[in-house]
DNA sequence: TTGAAAGCGCTAACAG
DNA sequence: CTGTTAGCGCTTTCAA
């Protein structure tokens, strides 16, 4: 019901010329005087005139707009992680249509579906925690449209992604407990069909072998990322005989957890027990004590994101896929950095 | 330079049809028979066809898309907000466009342009904290397009939002502080251009009034929603020679930043200060203590947005503007209820 | 220097 | 029952 925008076709008439003159003037083409393409240019302003995208769009076949799934939009991560996407997008006079898996495999797949039945012209994606199965993302491949997958990827040879070194991540971080004086370094680990939490499970395993520390088994607990299944393995781990001095966390939000079940069982942050997190959301530095943790560049990983479809979006012939592995940074605050016990 | 997606007329051609007809069987058109519809919406079923939304829309004049402006997508409230909004957006069949104005009027405005341009059906808006001048919205009016404010609102005589009820919202905490046996109660207020940091400030002078207290303006700082600002205005009234026995902070983000000058100085929440947030996120519960904050309906919150544009978009008159106020709910942990002292 | 016409994919009024 | 045609807004040959 809202009052039909300027086209062409108004400005032809009420100037008395062709639409396809009007259509030159304004892409200011040669072949048109220039006080004829003045006046029309004058005109198309005052009348506010844009070109209608959908036209545009039909006819040179593209949409302009780029799909993204995330697991889940409400969260530090992936929001910014969008942010840096859109700005890239926006510098290509490209929008963003975002959809949620909600952590869904069935979900994951009607995003899928929808965002290619709305012609988005690429797909990024970070996979449902939930995924074990990619065929719906290998149809993709014969359309010949740009894919990227960030953090949570999936066949690197075939789509290009972006990722952290959650290896070398992992590793740094039982590096640091180890110098901070930690000896049974425990960690919360997350599904292991997940890249990410095995890559991160191998880097703690490897790290342990690094610093000569025996790995043992009941210092490991695999959960489902909720936050119920977080406090039960962080209470398990708590309640061992010989318990942790340290505890790697999965990532932020089990860290806080974690945190609190700490606390709940009388313990103190450093001084009983070590906790570090992955993320480095803003929060880190409001829980108590702050909370030390792995930097993402997630406004960057968006942007990479981004960048790496526009690249296969520009060029003709079919690109290889590129991972992009960004840099991350250990960002050390108080909750592990054992103080002198003498408090 | 992906292949082209199945139309119409390639299912038209391999059939040796028209493709009005194929159109029509795919829409169980009375007039074809039965048996060229199955035949029809097989092949089409095998093909994956799905129509060309850019075709439709053009036919139509309408691009199924919502377009929202939010002053930043990174954090809880915008993106659980923006979660809601979608979630009646799909159940519609539409999509929505978020753009970010970074708290800026500026790029309020080209969000504004931008989204006109790409021909939203409507807009849901939350305005940036710079925002006092409204002339870009008032543009909308005459192309009567559904324009829905949130939270932060203005012209609420002409166009439709969804707000809560801030001045009782501010009321009801000084009352529950006041309860909890705090004298001076101190308030870190928004900017006052602002209508929700105008309405909470009101609030709590009402709810002073309301226990008898006397308004002490030294208790009061505004400030610009920075982190910064933020921590200088709890420093300030933390350094007072009488120093506020309860702090109500404009929102979480500035309540975790309260806390961690309250603990800077050596105070500890609840016993020296009571602490009340608003907006109550999932960190309220792993910052130490949790935060007593007033919970927000955010989901529902876009859930309301996305109804409205909807009832405006589908009736054909012009709808009055209605204003939809949401409930909230204090959520009281251990910031704001004082122990005994015998600690 | 400008205009006419075709076509992008689809629907709907009009023919047959 | 099915096909033809026009048109949504725009660009781009081809004609003039």
């Amino acid at each position: 019901m809202s009052r039909k925008p300027i086209s062409l076709k108004d400005i032809a008439k009420e100037l008395n010329v062709s639409i396809s003159t009007v259509s030159r003037a304004l892409k200011n083409h040669p072949d048109i005087s220039v006080a004829l393409t003045t006046k029309i240019q004058a005109l198309a302003r005052e009348r506010e005139f844009s070109p209608n995208p959908l036209a545009m769009g039909l006819l040179k076949q593209q949409t302009r707009i780029i799909g993204v799934i995330v697991p889940n939009l409400v969260t530090f991560f992936y929001s910014s992680i969008i942010s840096g996407i859109e700005s890239v997008a926006r510098e290509n006079g490209y929008y963003v249509l975002i959809t949620s898996s909600y952590e869904s495999y069935i979900k994951e797949k009607e995003c899928v579906e929808n965002l290619l039945s709305s012609r988005v012209e690429g797909l990024i994606v970070c996979l449902s925690k939930e995924t074990k199965d990619y065929s719906h993302f290998e149809k993709i491949i014969n359309k010949e449209i740009p894919l990227v997958f960030f953090d949570r990827v999936c066949r690197t040879s075939e789509f290009s992604s972006v990722v952290i070194d959650n290896r070398d991540m992992a590793f740094q971080i039982i590096k640091h407990f180890y110098e901070s004086g930690a000896r049974r370094i425990a960690h919360i680990a997350g599904p292991q069909h997940l890249s990410i939490a095995c890559e991160r499970f191998e880097g703690y395993q490897a790290g342990l072998k690094n610093c000569k520390l025996k790995f043992d088994k009941n210092l490991v607990e695999f959960i489902d990322l909720t936050i119920d299944d977080a406090a039960k393995a962080a209470n398990k781990l708590l309640s061992l005989p010989d318990s942790p001095d340290a505890i790697f966390s999965v990532n932020d939000m089990v860290a806080y957890v974690t945190m609190k079940e700490i606390k709940r069982k009388g313990l103190r942050i450093p001084e009983d027990v070590l906790l570090v997190g992955i993320t480095d959301e803003f929060h880190a530095t409001v829980v108590d004590p702050p909370l030390t943790s792995i930097m993402h560049p997630t406004f960057d990983i968006g942007r990479e994101c981004a960048s790496l479809f526009f690249a296969q979006i520009q060029s003709k012939e079919k690109t290889p896929p590129i991972q992009k592995v960004m840099k991350t940074k250990l960002i050390v605050r108080e909750s592990s950095v054992r103080k002198d016990r003498t408090c």
